[in-house]
DNA sequence: GGCTGATTTTGCAGATCGTGCATTTTTGCA
DNA sequence: TGCAAAAATGCACGATCTGCAAAATCAGCC
């Protein structure tokens, strides 16, 4: 592996940093050797064997197999909360989720190369997309939860009326409707986005029309 | 080819009847293994007993072990898509397809005991959960062209102004997003009625509301 | 430097998954 | 009944994943 990349928020030991770094060396060598030799042809001896680890420690490092082709940053979604958090009171739910994912979204298409092979591979093989939604929604239950928190926040000393759930408990139908259907967007964005990628229009350009017609209720179009 | 497909009901062959006999009988065999051991505790071998059959010939209906929990009725989503396309023309294409997916999950509630054992089943994996999305991913396009031919029929003079896409092409970014938020919004609803499953609200409550709020545009709560 | 305890990596055995291929059984039809 | 197509089966083999215990590596300390 080469080098030396700052390692997002630097963690202190050498060890945390190591294991930090194997576990990039394996992501990134699965999605090289998968965008060259097709992804269900890339055996995670092969994978192993190009990070520099035993096979067996490449289990410790992912459930299955196809987990690693999944993954490409492990901590995004925590980001995403912090975004959300962090974003002005004046946004509604949907306005301050639409942001944050956008800012995530234009981080991760910094790395062009690395996500342009990522999308590739996962558009070549629709069984890995499936394991990608799964990842999304793991993260779906702690994205509500802040949502709920969120639109506690908001309300404070209006009716709590129905169902926000803030907090400890499970959260309401809204924050989890929200979570779900802004993960279902960004989904269907990058798909359009890339089955449209001749005519050469921005990614966020998809972006915020998906998230116009999700405000304006899915609205019957041309009447 | 012209209709007369009976392929839902009473299959024509004495052949298709028989597959589709050994196919239920796998999943429920799968769903009942699983409801009582645990869905990981259940290896091909046992289901393949209990259905009667080899295990070679649950490859051949599967494409993997777990498939045999995720399906519950292969052609729910051809039964969508007729629904959608026979619809009242003056509803939305929201409504339609809300009133679509009501029918189809009213039909599901019906045979209870299956029903409610697979959601157990779904509940106590994630992992299974996952695959079941794929399943319902694997409709998206399908659903979405259907979408899209629905809305050009209805514009048909109007200015087929930006992103219908019907019939030939891959269908455009507003039926893509109706079709995959409607998958969404199914899997929300029947999460939160599972969890909220002691207050005994009725499901069909919690799907209306879901929809009221995608055709509100994800409003704030509470405000 | 060298020692100690904790963490990580590694090899190995074994269970299960999934596929290709040839063979046998079943079904549809004349 | 006899025959061709389709399905089911057995078998072999590679690949995935899991415990378990030994070896290598790291952090802190004298």
């Amino acid at each position: 592996m080469h080098g030396m990349t700052g390692k997002d928020a630097a963690g202190g030991g050498l060890r945390e940093r190591k294991k930090r770094a194997t576990r990039a060396a394996l992501t990134e060598a699965a999605v090289r050797l998968a965008a060259e030799h097709g992804a269900d042809h890339v055996t995670v001896e092969a994978i192993s064997a190009a990070a520099g680890v035993s096979v067996r420690t490449f289990f410790n490092y992912f459930d299955s197999r196809d987990d690693a082709f999944v993954v490409v940053d492990a901590d995004v979604g925590a980001r995403v909360r912090r975004s959300l958090l962090d974003a002005p009171a004046d946004l509604t739910p949907l306005e301050a989720l639409r942001e944050a994912l956008a800012a995530e979204l234009a981080e991760a298409e910094r790395q062009h190369e690395l996500w342009t092979l990522h999308a590739e591979v996962l558009r070549a093989a629709p069984h890995l997309l499936v394991r990608s939604l799964g990842a999304q929604m793991a993260d779906e239950a702690g994205l509500a939860e802040v949502v709920a928190q969120r639109i506690a926040a908001g309300t404070r000393e209006g009716a709590a009326a129905h169902s926000s759930g803030g907090e400890g408990r499970a959260p309401g139908l809204y924050p989890r409707l929200l979570a779900a259907v802004a993960g279902t967007a960004v989904r269907v964005s990058v798909q359009h986005w890339c089955d449209r990628q001749d005519e050469d229009v921005p990614f966020a350009d998809v972006f915020r029309e998906v998230f116009a017609l999700l405000a304006a209720g899915l609205p019957a179009p041309g009447r």
